[in-house]
DNA sequence: CGTCTTTGACCGGCGC
DNA sequence: GCGCCGGTCAAAGACG
């Protein structure tokens, strides 16, 4: 019902339109989002500018361009092998979209939300909910432009989509299965 | 009845 | 030390 426009900045082709699912109308408000670690969009991450978070927000308030990789795990304190306190790398793009849940095939669990400063929608936190995996993503609205919405992931995930029929590949794959040639 | 959301409390880091 | 701020916890509630 709802259609998103996903701006890639790798893409030649500018931005692909694509009738995802969303879960407005679905009777449990557990959402899923994109998360694929080696393929999905995560997986730009490779070729993302790394820039310190504040900048990933200056730049994503200022232009539509939708990728960015937070690095700011490189200034984790010297503690060694102790991954409690070090941030993992952050990714960031954003999406025009009128809802702001995306349902990419994983299920998350809403464990907060709270006001940001000097924008006029709140910011909401979920996690991954498989068991042993440790994923996190922030849910933002712009007030700049609030068809904007800026989804952050933290982490990758350890385990495979749990929802594979609302997966973009398994869309991709039943087009190719379903059209005609 | 289990799963997920809501929402205020809580906590740690940081600047003053 | 104190207050702000971003992030998380957890009890209670909603909803199938």
């Amino acid at each position: 019902m709802e259609n998103y426009q996903m701006f890639f900045p790798c893409s030649s082709t500018g931005q692909s339109t694509y009738p995802f699912s969303t879960n407005t109308g679905s009777s449990n408000a557990y959402h899923n989002l994109h998360g694929e670690s080696s393929k999905g969009f995560i997986g730009l991450g490779t070729e993302n500018h790394h820039v310190p978070r504040d900048e990933v927000n200056k730049q994503l308030s200022q232009r539509t361009e939708s990728f960015a990789r937070d690095e700011s795990d490189e200034v984790k304190p010297s503690k060694k092998k102790g991954e409690k306190k070090i941030r993992k790398p952050r990714y960031a793009f954003q999406t025009r979209s009128q809802v702001d849940i995306l349902d990419d095939g994983y299920r998350w669990r809403k464990y907060g939300q709270k006001a940001v400063k000097n924008n006029k929608f709140p910011r909401s936190y979920y996690r991954c909910t498989y068991q042993g995996c440790n994923v996190k993503k922030q849910v933002q609205r712009l007030t700049k432009d609030e068809a904007i919405v800026v989804t952050t992931y933290e982490g990758m995930h350890t385990h495979q989509i749990e929802k594979p029929t609302d997966n973009f590949e398994h869309i991709l794959s039943q087009m190719q299965i379903y059209t005609p040639f």
